[in-house]
DNA sequence: CGATTAATTGACAAAACTCAATACGAGTGG
DNA sequence: CCACTCGTATTGAGTTTTGTCAATTAATCG
């Protein structure tokens, strides 16, 4: 898990076709990635950083999912995010990582040094604006996570789970899962065999339909609620 | 909870002894909040703003404790966090607060409006840069109750809760617990039986003495654990 | 001092966890 | 193409933790 973090690292543009991730955008923030950051592929469950390391880089997600971590000192582990293509994490005021990020699949992503991005901040305010933009949004979502980790039971985690899952796929009807069973239960506090559960019970009762255990068919309406 | 939510509102500086969150500081939002800023009184279980309001202010705590509180519709409330003198809330992107706010304690407010820090921002880059750090500071402290709410039992909440608020208050030994069992338990994802009797197992142990229910002796080294 | 709210304690129920066994699925080699 | 293996997921049985409901005690406020 500690080897091969860096696969592949250019400042040029990838060459293929480009990604909606990586497309020209109105966002400063976006921009100065584009213009100041550099590429690299991380394979699946590779380490991008790790908590506790110096906190020397930005990154965006262009393909691929990553999960943020933290473990614990008894070796239990927390994952109090994923991140898909067009999101950025590692974003912080801290010296050093607060958390570890890890890849789920295979990704390519973009990255940047603080230093630049600060350096370029100081002259550009709308990308300082981004910048805070990014974090509040990253803020909300933790913010929505602690209600469900605090307030819910399993059944409602998962459902909330697949949810919002669905809604940043925006493909309706059919989700992909990238993340395993127990990346799932380690973001949701719970355990694998829980979180296995919940998913049959909740295709008896007709809210999902597993397709193998990576593919969940949802019945809009019945996940709603 | 909902009456009287502003007692007193004024722009000049209070005119009693000054606290320690009230001094001039190097922080530039510190200043902004004092210069462009007005202060307000908000009595016990007062609304400071609710979920969903537009988000027409930041605030920082002058005297007394707040809790942010979001309700789910089902009536549970998870109080995502406390704010002791001296910290900022309310400072987000979105236009409308995605969380309330309410005073625990009566509490003295340093309030500005966004629009004019936003506009203050656009002048001074250190305030901007400030903003961000005060938002990965709330960043953070988030990050860490998930943990805590995602991995840990009952026991293990209460101790690091305690602990923190030990932190926070620098008082060595011994805790003055502003809240009530209640907000304790949803700010820890637990009931109030659960967070009462893990008191007195606490106490059994010898990790703690209560003192009346609010007020608690700490020995340090065993809470340290 | 009495009334009211907050906190503790007890007995029981429910939810989730643990441990163990089984099944599935992707990849490999015969 | 099938059998084997290894990692992942599901299912089952029993335990533990926490939640629920009810009763009691403690603290607060007039």
């Amino acid at each position: 898990m500690l080897d091969s973090r860096v696969l592949d690292r250019r400042s040029d543009p990838y060459s293929g076709s480009p990604d909606p991730a990586e497309q020209a955008t109105d966002c400063p923030l976006t921009d100065a990635l584009a213009r100041l950051g550099s590429t690299v592929l991380v394979e699946r469950n590779g380490e991008i950083f790790a908590d506790g390391e110096p906190a020397e880089h930005v990154y965006k997600v262009l393909s691929g999912v990553v999960r943020i971590s933290t473990y614990t000192e008894d070796g239990r582990r927390q994952i109090s995010a994923f991140h898909f293509p067009g999101e950025v994490f590692g974003l912080q005021a801290e010296p050093a990582y607060i958390f570890s990020a890890e890849a789920v699949t295979p990704c390519k992503l973009s990255l940047v040094r603080r230093s630049a991005l600060r350096a370029e901040a100081e002259r550009n305010p709308s990308l300082c604006g981004a910048i805070c933009q990014s974090v509040t949004q990253a803020f909300s979502r933790l913010q929505a996570h602690v209600v469900l980790l605090g307030r819910k039971s399993a059944q409602e985690r998962v459902t909330v789970f697949l949810r919002r899952l669905a809604e940043r796929q925006s493909t309706s009807g059919l989700i992909e899962l990238p993340m395993s069973r127990q990346d799932i239960a380690d973001h949701l506090g719970l355990t694998i065999e829980t979180v296995s559960r919940t998913m049959t019970q909740l295709q008896d009762l007709g809210v999902i339909a597993l397709d193998g255990s990576r593919r969940v068919k949802v019945q809009a309406r019945k996940l709603a609620a």
